[in-house]
DNA sequence: CCATCTAATTTAGTATACAATTTGTCCGCT
DNA sequence: AGCGGACAAATTGTATACTAAATTAGATGG
């Protein structure tokens, strides 16, 4: 599994380090490497097919990102994400989706609104046939175009990780929620389009808490099935 | 100039890489640095006494931190600020000091309220004595613990960085708003203390953003006055 | 069963070498 | 004189090897 031949020119991104960040980022999102999980150089060195420098690089990057734990001396391993920081990134999250709709309203962008028009469409027609890996794409899709109609790079970029983490948190049950949030992203869309800045902004935070609500509450029925029914195989 | 020896135990961060970032960090942010100053690794690596590998991740941890860019094969330099990202800063930084005052006042703890008291007292002494490093001293240490107060260490986390980023821009003239800066502190302090979330959420979004307007106003005065009479010395 | 000592693993850092790329310079050409 | 391209210098990106320090795991003995 040699990175720098598995993918030679498909995406450039002018270094190594970069790559395997990617990599390892798409293994975590992906729900490939659980929470907890080490990350040891020498072994992601001879698996990638790259020396140490750049995965300790990617590590770093990662550890920036809030994607992974990096204790000194004692090496990386994925994120684990308690029940506080979950809400702590909810919290913020939903206040920037805040900010950034109101900044959608406000500058209204005909091309990216044209765009967000195309996904929601896309979107709608997923959560009619309950495809899980479109929904996600499409709900990212959304949302990032979304954030770019906001126009400030700044909170595009803090956004950008923030939606990673907390993408982790909402995972499990956004095929339950898919009808809900399409109807969401549409009203937040109109308020957009209408350049009606309170309203914009108060449901992207409205969507955010209750997607939130939604996954706190499928999670904790989870842990209680579990609880009743999964000591047998803690391991799996 | 050898940080490895001149800071053996000052403040063990058990890393290398780490104390070189604080080392640049703070040139950076004391503008010993100017922004477009380039951060060649050979030389900081011979300055400070530690190999590349240290600088290297240092310079990645700061560029992150959005205080060096560090564009693919060209080398870091310090990062400078357009108009826009300056503005895009102020927005984002000005909703978030919202919403982390809103918390504190929901939160109210009264070991953090009390030290708050504390700086609070001492900033208005440094603001009539107009002593300019403790000013900038104190006001830093005030938006930590109203961050502290805010008990959300995700927003703790990009608090951090986005003060940092905004120092820069409100440097200039933090001596001449000072009595109007302890004033509207003084009043946060009050709402969070009457655990009046939205006048303290109000008050704190609007110390930004009027900071930021006095900021910018003086950063305009200063470019036409260096616009008449600057041009012969250029270079300085 | 627990504490402790030891050995293996693993990260942190240094040094060095080299390839790739960017940047700067110089020279000839128009 | 100005411009474009070859050439050289500087700098980053990566690999490799080695040392040191710290953590983890295991073995040993009480």
């Amino acid at each position: 599994m040699n990175i720098a031949r598995s993918a030679p020119a498909s995406h450039r991104t002018g270094s190594l380090g970069r790559e395997v960040a990617d990599q390892l980022r798409r293994l975590i999102l992906t729900g490939r490497c659980k929470p907890g999980d080490r990350l040891v150089e020498d072994k992601l060195s001879t698996e990638l097919g790259v020396s140490r420098v750049p995965i300790r690089e990617a590590l770093r990057t990662l550890a920036a990102e809030g994607l992974v734990d990096l204790p000194p001396r004692r090496g990386a391993s994925v994120a684990a994400m308690s029940a506080d920081v979950a809400r702590d990134l909810v919290e913020v999250r939903a206040t920037l989706e805040g900010l950034n709709a109101r900044l959608a309203a406000r500058h209204g962008d005909p091309a990216i609104v044209a765009e967000l028009k195309q996904v929601l469409g896309e979107g709608n027609r997923a959560a009619q046939s309950g495809n899980v890996d479109d929904l996600v794409r499409l709900n990212s899709a959304f949302h990032d175009k979304l954030a770019e109609a906001g126009r400030n790079s700044i909170l595009w970029d803090i956004m950008r990780t923030l939606r990673e983490r907390t993408s982790l948190v909402f995972a499990a049950n956004t095929a339950a929620r898919s009808h809900q949030d399409w109807d969401e992203h549409s009203r937040i869309l109109a308020a957009v389009i209408d350049g009606d800045e309170e309203l914009a902004a108060l449901l992207a935070t409205r969507h955010v808490h209750q997607a939130a609500e939604a996954a706190f509450a499928a999670t904790r029925e989870a842990a209680q099935a579990g609880e009743a029914a999964g000591s047998v195989q803690r391991s799996a």
